[in-house]
This record gives structure tokens, sequence and C-alpha cells, in this order.
DNA sequence: TTAATAGTTTAGAATAATTCTAAACAATAC
DNA sequence: GTATTGTTTAGAATTATTCTAAACTATTAA
């Protein structure tokens, strides 16, 4: 028999996690529109509406799987639920306070300068810049 | 009988919160050493400590109001706590995600530019910077 | 001062996001 | 194919936070 070729099972399998029914589905569903910013609970929705079925503790897993793998970012902002975004490249945020929506912001606009240096013994892991905006 | 002259019942009139026990208690425990970053529980624990009995629900409720009332800005960072800050005046943060401690960033020193305008009828209500740090 | 009222506190229940557990299952290596 | 190892799952557990409604307390008006 004749093998699909997968892009998800090749991009899983390059960050080293097996390809599983539901990983394949989920990575599918992540990445196969462009850039999005997503939360478990609206990732498990969507899927399970396409008619394929995953627990929620799998979405979380996969979420996490692929955050750790550096194929997802979290974005934390002041919202009680946690996002990932499929843009891992530098970049900043708006935070959309009334709809809980989050909007990319082009990332070499931004200057940024006079970062003070952290003591000796740390080092710098992240920089997040978030906008919050809310309606006029 | 003369009257104690108490700051901190002087603060909560101010913003127009009822000076109770529970509340002046906590007030002073925030406000009486310098700037601070803290969270609900930590609070609530150190009231315990100096004697006090205060539920931790109004520890939350306390914490909401002097938010509400412009004394405290809630920082969010990606921990699962939320943190509120006595200084609310404009700064940034560094988080250290080893021990879960914010730490202010002169705010004087950082230019930050070209923050794109966001569409017509939203408007910026708060711009975060927030590094994160770890162990070198 | 006191009585009425309006706001506050509290314990405990409720909620919501997320993680854990351990048994069933599926992918891979041999 | 079979053994091994990793993954999924339902449901329980955990954690932060908010809600509820009854008891309580500060303030107001008399």
């Amino acid at each position: 028999m004749r093998h699909k070729k997968n892009k998800y099972v090749d991009i899983l399998k390059e960050v080293k996690l097996r390809p599983t029914r539901q990983r394949v589905v989920l990575v599918s569903n992540i990445f196969n529109s462009g850039n999005r910013h997503i939360n478990a609970e609206k990732l498990h929705e969507e899927v399970l509406f396409s008619g394929e079925k995953v627990s929620l503790a799998t979405v979380y897993n996969t979420l996490n799987n692929l955050t750790n793998a550096g194929l997802l970012r979290q974005v934390k902002v002041n919202s009680n639920q946690n996002y990932f975004d499929t843009n891992t490249s530098a970049h900043h945020h708006f935070f959309d306070e009334i709809n809980h929506s989050l909007i990319d912001m082009p990332h070499d606009k931004i200057k940024l300068k006079g970062i003070p240096k952290p003591t000796i013994n740390k080092k710098i892991s992240d920089v997040e810049i978030i906008i919050s905006i809310k309606n006029k």
C-alpha cells in the first residue's frame, strides 16, 4: 500500500514525539491555518466538533509537549486561561481585554532599550511586552 | 478618650473603603515595609502568623478592593498565582522563574519605541514589560 | 446613644483550569 | 509477531479564586 505523506507526522517525528492519532489530529488542527493563539478548552472543542475523539487531558498534555519541544510558545496574559502561540519567533502582543484575544505585534518596529542586567548568577530567559487594550 | 491617629485607617477612608479591623490589619501589613510584591496566600499566612484572624476570602476581597481603588496593581506573570504590587507607578518587572519572585525594574532607563496603534475603537489600557530570568 | 441600614466578614461550597493516576491501549524495536 | 516503552483516558485530585448567605460591624440619622 502506498504511503500518504503527512506533514504533521513529520513535524512530530522531528521533535521526537510519537505521531499518535491524537497528536496528529491536534497538531494538524493547530498548525493548518497560519498563526494562531489558542487555549486548551477551545482546541478541544474544535477537535471534537471536527468529529475526532480526544480527551481534554490529552489536549493539555500535547500542548505542553509541543511547548517543551519548542513548537509552541506560552503567552501569559491577564486572563485565567493559558494561551499558546504558534508563532515562536520573537514578537509581542496586544491583549484585548474585552474579548480575550491576542494579536501579534510586529517585532521589528519595536525598540526596547536600557534593560538592566540581571544579577550575576541569573540570565534572561524571556522578554515579553504585553499591551492590553480595551474599548474606547 | 484620645484618638490614636492611624495612617492605615486614613488610607482606607481616602479610597472610600470602610476601615474594618481586617482591612486595617491587611493594609498595614501590605504597606508598612516599602514596595512589595505579594500574593493572597502569602499575605494570609503573614497575617495569621502575626496573630490576627482574617479569612482567606477576606484577603482576596481586600486585595481586589485595593486594586480597584488604585492602591495596588496586579502583575500577571507566568505563575499560577496572582501578584499584587504596592508600587502603582509606571515600571516594569523582572520575574525570577526559579523562586517565583518579582523585582522592580527602574522605569526611566527603559525606552520603548514604535508601539503600533491599536484599531480605531480600542485604546491602550496597560503596557507591561516582563523579563523572565533564571539561573545561569 | 441608639436603632436602622448598608456594607463586610466568614466558613464552606462552588467553580474553573490544570495536573495526576493507574489501567488500557498503541507505536516502535527487535 | 511480540515485547517494550510511551501514550491516552476517565475520573479523581489539586489549586487558585469566587460565590453564598448568614452573622456581624461600621456608619447614619434621629
